[in-house]
DNA sequence: GCGCTTAACGCAATCTGTTTGCGTTAAGGC
DNA sequence: GCCTTAACGCAAACAGATTGCGTTAAGCGC
Protein backbone atom coordinates (compact mmCIF):
# COMPACT_ATOMS: atom_id res chain seq x y z
CA UNK A 1 0.00 0.00 0.00
CA UNK A 2 1.46 3.31 -1.04
CA UNK A 3 0.99 6.07 1.44
CA UNK A 4 -0.78 8.91 -0.31
CA UNK A 5 1.11 11.96 0.89
CA UNK A 6 4.37 13.29 2.18
CA UNK A 7 7.62 11.53 1.46
CA UNK A 8 6.15 8.69 -0.57
CA UNK A 9 4.42 11.11 -2.88
CA UNK A 10 7.60 13.15 -3.30
CA UNK A 11 9.60 10.04 -4.15
CA UNK A 12 7.03 8.90 -6.68
CA UNK A 13 6.94 12.29 -8.34
CA UNK A 14 10.72 12.55 -8.43
CA UNK A 15 11.09 9.10 -9.93
CA UNK A 16 8.43 9.65 -12.57
CA UNK A 17 9.98 12.95 -13.52
CA UNK A 18 13.40 11.35 -13.71
CA UNK A 19 12.07 8.67 -16.05
CA UNK A 20 10.49 11.22 -18.36
CA UNK A 21 13.55 13.44 -18.43
CA UNK A 22 16.03 10.64 -18.96
CA UNK A 23 13.86 8.97 -21.56
CA UNK A 24 13.98 12.11 -23.66
CA UNK A 25 17.69 12.65 -23.02
CA UNK A 26 19.29 9.25 -23.47
CA UNK A 27 16.41 7.36 -25.04
CA UNK A 28 13.95 4.97 -23.53
CA UNK A 29 16.01 1.87 -24.27
CA UNK A 30 19.05 3.15 -22.44
CA UNK A 31 17.21 3.64 -19.16
CA UNK A 32 18.39 1.70 -16.13
CA UNK A 33 17.12 1.64 -12.59
CA UNK A 34 20.34 2.98 -11.06
CA UNK A 35 20.34 5.81 -13.61
CA UNK A 36 16.78 6.80 -12.77
CA UNK A 37 17.49 6.50 -9.07
CA UNK A 38 20.46 8.83 -9.23
CA UNK A 39 18.53 11.45 -11.19
CA UNK A 40 15.63 11.23 -8.77
CA UNK A 41 17.93 11.54 -5.75
CA UNK A 42 16.92 8.12 -4.51
CA UNK A 43 18.66 4.80 -4.02
CA UNK A 44 18.02 1.96 -6.46
CA UNK A 45 16.66 -0.29 -3.75
CA UNK A 46 13.82 2.14 -3.18
CA UNK A 47 12.73 1.75 -6.79
CA UNK A 48 13.10 -2.01 -6.74
CA UNK A 49 11.08 -2.32 -3.56
CA UNK A 50 8.33 -0.01 -4.72
CA UNK A 51 7.95 -1.01 -8.37
CA UNK A 52 9.63 -4.39 -8.60
CA UNK A 53 11.49 -3.74 -11.80
CA UNK A 54 12.01 -1.22 -14.55
CA UNK A 55 9.14 -2.45 -16.73
CA UNK A 56 6.55 -1.89 -14.05
CA UNK A 57 7.87 1.61 -13.48
CA UNK A 58 7.83 2.36 -17.19
CA UNK A 59 4.30 1.02 -17.37
CA UNK A 60 3.21 3.44 -14.67
CA UNK A 61 4.80 6.39 -16.40
CA UNK A 62 3.39 5.33 -19.76
CA UNK A 63 -0.17 5.24 -18.48
CA UNK A 64 0.27 8.74 -17.10
CA UNK A 65 1.33 9.99 -20.51
CA UNK A 66 -1.49 8.20 -22.28
CA UNK A 67 -4.09 10.04 -20.21
CA UNK A 68 -5.91 12.54 -22.44
CA UNK A 69 -5.42 16.05 -21.15
CA UNK A 70 -8.42 17.70 -22.80
CA UNK A 71 -12.00 16.88 -23.68
CA UNK A 72 -12.59 15.97 -27.30
CA UNK A 73 -13.28 19.05 -29.43
CA UNK A 74 -16.86 19.90 -30.38
CA UNK A 75 -17.27 20.19 -34.13
CA UNK A 76 -21.04 20.32 -34.18
CA UNK A 77 -21.90 16.84 -35.39
CA UNK A 78 -21.28 13.32 -34.20
CA UNK A 79 -19.60 12.37 -37.45
CA UNK A 80 -17.08 15.18 -37.37
CA UNK A 81 -16.44 14.78 -33.64
CA UNK A 82 -15.67 11.10 -34.05
CA UNK A 83 -13.59 11.68 -37.15
CA UNK A 84 -11.48 14.29 -35.43
CA UNK A 85 -11.05 12.17 -32.33
CA UNK A 86 -10.05 9.06 -34.27
CA UNK A 87 -7.60 11.09 -36.29
CA UNK A 88 -5.96 12.53 -33.20
CA UNK A 89 -5.95 9.15 -31.46
CA UNK A 90 -4.20 7.61 -34.43
CA UNK A 91 -1.70 10.45 -34.60
CA UNK A 92 -0.72 10.13 -30.99
CA UNK A 93 -0.75 6.37 -30.69
CA UNK A 94 0.83 5.40 -34.00
CA UNK A 95 3.89 7.59 -33.54
CA UNK A 96 7.06 5.83 -32.42
CA UNK A 97 6.72 7.48 -29.02
CA UNK A 98 3.07 6.49 -28.77
CA UNK A 99 3.75 2.89 -29.71
CA UNK A 100 6.53 2.75 -27.13
CA UNK A 101 4.17 4.02 -24.44
CA UNK A 102 1.48 1.51 -25.38
CA UNK A 103 3.96 -1.33 -25.28
CA UNK A 104 5.34 -0.20 -21.95
CA UNK A 105 1.85 0.16 -20.53
CA UNK A 106 0.96 -3.36 -21.63
CA UNK A 107 4.15 -5.09 -20.69
CA UNK A 108 4.99 -4.09 -17.16
CA UNK A 109 1.47 -4.83 -16.08
CA UNK A 110 1.07 -8.07 -14.15
CA UNK A 111 -2.60 -7.64 -13.27
CA UNK A 112 -3.77 -5.79 -16.37
CA UNK A 113 -4.75 -2.73 -14.41
CA UNK A 114 -2.72 -0.29 -16.47
CA UNK A 115 -3.98 -1.69 -19.75
CA UNK A 116 -7.54 -1.40 -18.48
CA UNK A 117 -6.85 2.21 -17.57
CA UNK A 118 -5.71 2.98 -21.12
CA UNK A 119 -8.87 1.47 -22.50
CA UNK A 120 -10.93 3.43 -19.99
CA UNK A 121 -9.34 6.70 -21.15
CA UNK A 122 -10.47 6.07 -24.72
CA UNK A 123 -13.92 4.98 -23.57
CA UNK A 124 -14.35 8.16 -21.54
CA UNK A 125 -13.49 10.35 -24.49
CA UNK A 126 -15.91 8.49 -26.71
CA UNK A 127 -18.59 8.67 -24.06
CA UNK A 128 -18.32 12.45 -24.03
CA UNK A 129 -18.73 12.55 -27.80
CA UNK A 130 -21.70 10.20 -27.81
CA UNK A 131 -23.50 12.02 -25.00
CA UNK A 132 -23.00 15.29 -26.82
CA UNK A 133 -24.58 13.72 -29.92
CA UNK A 134 -27.55 12.48 -27.91
CA UNK A 135 -27.94 15.97 -26.48
CA UNK A 136 -28.22 17.28 -30.02
CA UNK A 137 -30.84 14.67 -30.82
CA UNK A 138 -28.54 12.78 -33.18
CA UNK A 139 -28.87 9.00 -33.29
CA UNK A 140 -25.70 7.48 -31.82
CA UNK A 141 -24.27 3.96 -31.50
CA UNK A 142 -23.28 2.50 -28.14
CA UNK A 143 -19.85 2.99 -26.63
CA UNK A 144 -19.00 -0.69 -26.97
CA UNK A 145 -19.83 -0.58 -30.66
CA UNK A 146 -17.49 2.33 -31.22
CA UNK A 147 -14.76 0.64 -29.20
CA UNK A 148 -15.14 -2.54 -31.25
CA UNK A 149 -15.31 -0.91 -34.64
CA UNK A 150 -13.04 2.11 -34.31
CA UNK A 151 -10.70 1.90 -31.33
CA UNK A 152 -9.97 -1.82 -31.60
CA UNK A 153 -9.05 -1.84 -35.30
CA UNK A 154 -6.85 1.23 -34.83
CA UNK A 155 -5.05 -0.28 -31.87
CA UNK A 156 -4.74 -3.68 -33.50
CA UNK A 157 -3.07 -2.23 -36.54
CA UNK A 158 -0.85 0.05 -34.47
CA UNK A 159 0.44 -2.92 -32.53
CA UNK A 160 0.50 -5.65 -35.16
CA UNK A 161 0.68 -3.89 -38.51
CA UNK A 162 2.28 -0.47 -38.17
CA UNK A 163 2.40 0.04 -41.94
CA UNK A 164 -0.21 1.69 -44.08
CA UNK A 165 -2.06 3.53 -41.35
CA UNK A 166 -3.44 6.93 -42.25
CA UNK A 167 -6.26 9.33 -41.52
CA UNK A 168 -8.30 7.95 -44.40
CA UNK A 169 -8.38 4.55 -42.72
CA UNK A 170 -9.61 6.13 -39.49
CA UNK A 171 -12.28 7.96 -41.45
CA UNK A 172 -13.46 4.73 -43.05
CA UNK A 173 -13.83 3.13 -39.63
CA UNK A 174 -15.87 6.05 -38.36
CA UNK A 175 -18.07 5.98 -41.47
CA UNK A 176 -18.57 2.26 -40.89
CA UNK A 177 -19.72 2.58 -37.32
CA UNK A 178 -22.13 5.40 -38.19
CA UNK A 179 -23.89 3.12 -40.65
CA UNK A 180 -22.35 4.70 -43.71
CA UNK B 1 23.24 -13.33 -40.73
CA UNK B 2 22.36 -16.72 -39.32
CA UNK B 3 23.83 -19.64 -41.18
CA UNK B 4 21.00 -21.92 -42.22
CA UNK B 5 22.37 -25.37 -41.46
CA UNK B 6 24.75 -27.34 -39.33
CA UNK B 7 25.85 -26.13 -35.96
CA UNK B 8 23.91 -22.88 -36.02
CA UNK B 9 20.68 -24.71 -36.71
CA UNK B 10 21.40 -27.21 -33.95
CA UNK B 11 22.08 -24.42 -31.47
CA UNK B 12 18.89 -22.60 -32.40
CA UNK B 13 16.81 -25.75 -32.06
CA UNK B 14 18.42 -26.67 -28.76
CA UNK B 15 17.88 -23.20 -27.33
CA UNK B 16 14.26 -23.01 -28.45
CA UNK B 17 13.57 -26.43 -27.00
CA UNK B 18 15.26 -25.45 -23.77
CA UNK B 19 13.06 -22.36 -23.50
CA UNK B 20 9.87 -24.35 -24.02
CA UNK B 21 10.84 -27.06 -21.59
CA UNK B 22 12.01 -24.73 -18.87
CA UNK B 23 9.02 -22.44 -19.31
CA UNK B 24 6.70 -25.33 -18.53
CA UNK B 25 8.88 -26.58 -15.69
CA UNK B 26 9.81 -23.52 -13.69
CA UNK B 27 7.43 -20.98 -15.21
CA UNK B 28 8.01 -18.33 -17.80
CA UNK B 29 8.85 -15.59 -15.32
CA UNK B 30 11.63 -17.61 -13.72
CA UNK B 31 13.56 -18.04 -16.96
CA UNK B 32 17.05 -16.63 -17.20
CA UNK B 33 19.56 -16.72 -20.01
CA UNK B 34 22.15 -18.73 -18.06
CA UNK B 35 19.47 -21.26 -17.17
CA UNK B 36 18.39 -21.68 -20.78
CA UNK B 37 22.00 -21.86 -21.90
CA UNK B 38 22.83 -24.64 -19.48
CA UNK B 39 19.81 -26.71 -20.52
CA UNK B 40 20.63 -26.21 -24.18
CA UNK B 41 24.27 -27.18 -23.63
CA UNK B 42 25.47 -23.77 -24.73
CA UNK B 43 27.23 -20.87 -23.08
CA UNK B 44 25.27 -17.75 -22.18
CA UNK B 45 27.38 -15.57 -24.40
CA UNK B 46 26.19 -17.51 -27.42
CA UNK B 47 22.62 -16.61 -26.63
CA UNK B 48 23.42 -12.99 -25.94
CA UNK B 49 25.32 -12.65 -29.19
CA UNK B 50 22.67 -14.32 -31.26
CA UNK B 51 19.47 -12.90 -29.75
CA UNK B 52 20.64 -9.87 -27.83
CA UNK B 53 18.63 -10.55 -24.72
CA UNK B 54 16.05 -12.85 -23.21
CA UNK B 55 13.09 -10.86 -24.45
CA UNK B 56 14.05 -11.22 -28.08
CA UNK B 57 14.53 -14.95 -27.61
CA UNK B 58 11.16 -15.28 -25.89
CA UNK B 59 9.60 -13.31 -28.70
CA UNK B 60 10.99 -15.76 -31.26
CA UNK B 61 9.72 -18.74 -29.33
CA UNK B 62 6.33 -17.12 -28.75
CA UNK B 63 5.77 -16.51 -32.46
CA UNK B 64 6.57 -20.15 -33.14
CA UNK B 65 3.92 -21.23 -30.69
CA UNK B 66 1.34 -18.81 -32.05
CA UNK B 67 1.62 -20.36 -35.50
CA UNK B 68 -1.56 -22.31 -36.21
CA UNK B 69 -0.76 -25.97 -36.76
CA UNK B 70 -3.87 -26.94 -38.70
CA UNK B 71 -6.17 -25.45 -41.32
CA UNK B 72 -9.44 -24.11 -39.96
CA UNK B 73 -12.09 -26.83 -39.82
CA UNK B 74 -14.71 -26.98 -42.56
CA UNK B 75 -18.23 -26.87 -41.12
CA UNK B 76 -20.04 -26.39 -44.39
CA UNK B 77 -20.94 -22.72 -44.23
CA UNK B 78 -19.07 -19.46 -43.91
CA UNK B 79 -20.97 -18.51 -40.79
CA UNK B 80 -20.18 -21.70 -38.92
CA UNK B 81 -16.56 -21.73 -40.11
CA UNK B 82 -16.00 -18.20 -38.90
CA UNK B 83 -17.82 -18.81 -35.65
CA UNK B 84 -15.73 -21.88 -34.91
CA UNK B 85 -12.50 -20.15 -35.83
CA UNK B 86 -13.25 -17.07 -33.72
CA UNK B 87 -14.17 -19.28 -30.80
CA UNK B 88 -10.93 -21.23 -31.00
CA UNK B 89 -8.88 -18.08 -31.52
CA UNK B 90 -10.40 -16.57 -28.41
CA UNK B 91 -9.83 -19.73 -26.41
CA UNK B 92 -6.18 -19.94 -27.31
CA UNK B 93 -5.33 -16.27 -27.12
CA UNK B 94 -7.30 -15.27 -24.04
CA UNK B 95 -5.83 -18.00 -21.84
CA UNK B 96 -3.07 -16.94 -19.48
CA UNK B 97 -0.56 -18.83 -21.60
CA UNK B 98 -1.87 -17.25 -24.78
CA UNK B 99 -1.74 -13.76 -23.35
CA UNK B 100 1.81 -14.38 -22.18
CA UNK B 101 2.83 -15.45 -25.67
CA UNK B 102 1.21 -12.41 -27.23
CA UNK B 103 2.94 -10.14 -24.80
CA UNK B 104 6.28 -11.83 -25.40
CA UNK B 105 5.82 -11.62 -29.14
CA UNK B 106 5.10 -7.90 -28.92
CA UNK B 107 7.78 -7.13 -26.38
CA UNK B 108 11.07 -8.39 -27.76
CA UNK B 109 10.28 -7.12 -31.19
CA UNK B 110 12.24 -4.03 -32.13
CA UNK B 111 11.22 -3.91 -35.79
CA UNK B 112 7.69 -5.22 -35.46
CA UNK B 113 8.43 -8.25 -37.59
CA UNK B 114 7.19 -10.79 -35.07
CA UNK B 115 3.98 -8.90 -34.40
CA UNK B 116 3.39 -8.71 -38.13
CA UNK B 117 3.88 -12.45 -38.35
CA UNK B 118 1.22 -13.07 -35.72
CA UNK B 119 -1.20 -10.92 -37.64
CA UNK B 120 -0.32 -12.75 -40.84
CA UNK B 121 -1.12 -16.10 -39.23
CA UNK B 122 -4.63 -14.97 -38.40
CA UNK B 123 -5.07 -13.44 -41.86
CA UNK B 124 -4.01 -16.69 -43.53
CA UNK B 125 -6.52 -18.71 -41.57
CA UNK B 126 -9.28 -16.28 -42.41
CA UNK B 127 -8.25 -16.28 -46.04
CA UNK B 128 -8.70 -20.04 -46.19
CA UNK B 129 -12.19 -19.71 -44.72
CA UNK B 130 -13.21 -16.93 -47.09
CA UNK B 131 -11.89 -18.70 -50.18
CA UNK B 132 -13.76 -21.80 -49.18
CA UNK B 133 -16.94 -19.73 -48.90
CA UNK B 134 -16.37 -18.22 -52.33
CA UNK B 135 -15.85 -21.71 -53.70
CA UNK B 136 -19.28 -22.63 -52.37
CA UNK B 137 -20.78 -19.57 -54.02
CA UNK B 138 -21.45 -17.86 -50.69
CA UNK B 139 -21.12 -14.08 -50.56
CA UNK B 140 -18.13 -13.24 -48.37
CA UNK B 141 -16.63 -10.06 -46.94
CA UNK B 142 -12.99 -9.08 -47.55
CA UNK B 143 -10.15 -10.24 -45.33
CA UNK B 144 -9.47 -6.74 -44.08
CA UNK B 145 -13.08 -6.36 -43.05
CA UNK B 146 -12.95 -9.56 -41.02
CA UNK B 147 -9.66 -8.52 -39.45
CA UNK B 148 -11.12 -5.14 -38.48
CA UNK B 149 -14.43 -6.40 -37.17
CA UNK B 150 -13.54 -9.76 -35.63
CA UNK B 151 -9.81 -10.21 -35.00
CA UNK B 152 -9.13 -6.65 -33.88
CA UNK B 153 -11.94 -6.46 -31.30
CA UNK B 154 -10.99 -9.85 -29.91
CA UNK B 155 -7.34 -8.93 -29.62
CA UNK B 156 -8.08 -5.47 -28.25
CA UNK B 157 -10.18 -6.91 -25.45
CA UNK B 158 -7.70 -9.69 -24.75
CA UNK B 159 -4.95 -7.16 -24.29
CA UNK B 160 -6.77 -4.23 -22.71
CA UNK B 161 -9.89 -5.69 -21.08
CA UNK B 162 -9.38 -9.33 -20.17
CA UNK B 163 -12.71 -9.50 -18.30
CA UNK B 164 -16.04 -10.50 -19.72
CA UNK B 165 -14.81 -12.28 -22.82
CA UNK B 166 -16.77 -15.31 -23.91
CA UNK B 167 -17.83 -17.28 -26.96
CA UNK B 168 -21.07 -15.31 -27.20
CA UNK B 169 -19.11 -12.12 -27.77
CA UNK B 170 -17.11 -13.78 -30.54
CA UNK B 171 -20.36 -14.95 -32.11
CA UNK B 172 -21.79 -11.44 -32.04
CA UNK B 173 -18.72 -10.14 -33.84
CA UNK B 174 -19.03 -12.79 -36.53
CA UNK B 175 -22.73 -12.08 -36.93
CA UNK B 176 -21.90 -8.41 -37.29
CA UNK B 177 -19.36 -8.86 -40.05
CA UNK B 178 -21.70 -11.16 -41.98
CA UNK B 179 -24.30 -8.42 -42.11
CA UNK B 180 -26.47 -10.04 -39.47
C1' DG C 1 37.82 -33.46 -52.47
C1' DC C 2 41.03 -29.56 -50.43
C1' DG C 3 42.13 -25.39 -48.54
C1' DC C 4 40.53 -20.64 -47.37
C1' DT C 5 37.66 -17.26 -45.22
C1' DT C 6 34.85 -15.94 -41.68
C1' DA C 7 30.55 -16.56 -39.02
C1' DA C 8 29.47 -18.69 -34.91
C1' DC C 9 30.83 -20.55 -30.67
C1' DG C 10 33.35 -21.51 -25.96
C1' DC C 11 35.82 -19.70 -22.21
C1' DA C 12 36.88 -16.53 -18.68
C1' DA C 13 37.47 -12.08 -16.78
C1' DT C 14 34.98 -7.94 -15.96
C1' DC C 15 31.31 -4.99 -15.38
C1' DT C 16 26.71 -3.65 -14.21
C1' DG C 17 22.38 -4.40 -12.48
C1' DT C 18 19.67 -6.79 -8.77
C1' DT C 19 18.69 -8.47 -4.28
C1' DT C 20 18.68 -8.39 0.73
C1' DG C 21 19.59 -7.48 5.78
C1' DC C 22 19.57 -3.94 8.97
C1' DG C 23 19.25 0.52 10.85
C1' DT C 24 16.79 5.05 10.28
C1' DT C 25 13.18 8.27 9.02
C1' DA C 26 8.73 10.01 8.93
C1' DA C 27 3.48 9.21 7.78
C1' DG C 28 -0.81 8.29 9.73
C1' DG C 29 -3.58 7.01 13.77
C1' DC C 30 -4.90 7.24 18.53
C1' DG D 1 2.47 14.31 21.58
C1' DC D 2 3.34 9.26 21.45
C1' DC D 3 3.22 4.85 19.00
C1' DT D 4 3.22 1.80 15.18
C1' DT D 5 4.95 0.61 10.94
C1' DA D 6 5.41 1.63 6.01
C1' DA D 7 8.90 3.55 3.35
C1' DC D 8 13.52 4.76 2.67
C1' DG D 9 18.94 4.78 2.75
C1' DC D 10 23.07 2.28 2.97
C1' DA D 11 26.20 -1.31 1.84
C1' DA D 12 27.41 -5.95 1.15
C1' DA D 13 26.57 -10.11 -1.40
C1' DC D 14 24.77 -12.09 -5.52
C1' DA D 15 23.58 -12.93 -10.27
C1' DG D 16 23.07 -11.74 -14.81
C1' DA D 17 25.15 -9.16 -18.87
C1' DT D 18 29.09 -7.84 -21.60
C1' DT D 19 33.41 -8.38 -24.06
C1' DG D 20 38.17 -9.78 -25.72
C1' DC D 21 40.41 -13.57 -27.47
C1' DG D 22 41.24 -18.10 -29.06
C1' DT D 23 38.93 -22.12 -31.37
C1' DT D 24 35.66 -24.61 -34.25
C1' DA D 25 33.31 -25.60 -38.31
C1' DA D 26 30.07 -23.82 -42.10
C1' DG D 27 30.05 -22.28 -46.68
C1' DC D 28 32.63 -21.31 -50.87
C1' DG D 29 35.94 -21.28 -54.66
C1' DC D 30 39.07 -24.00 -56.89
Amino acid sequence: MVRPGGRSARVQAAVHTAVRELASEVGRDALTVPMVAQRAGVTPSTIYRRWGDLQVLLSDVAVERLRPDTEPADHGTLASDLRAWAEQFLDEMASPAGRAYIRDALLGDPDGRNAGQCSAYAAEQIDVILRRASGRGEPAPGIETVVDQVVAPLMYRILFRPDGLDAAYAHRLVAGVLGR
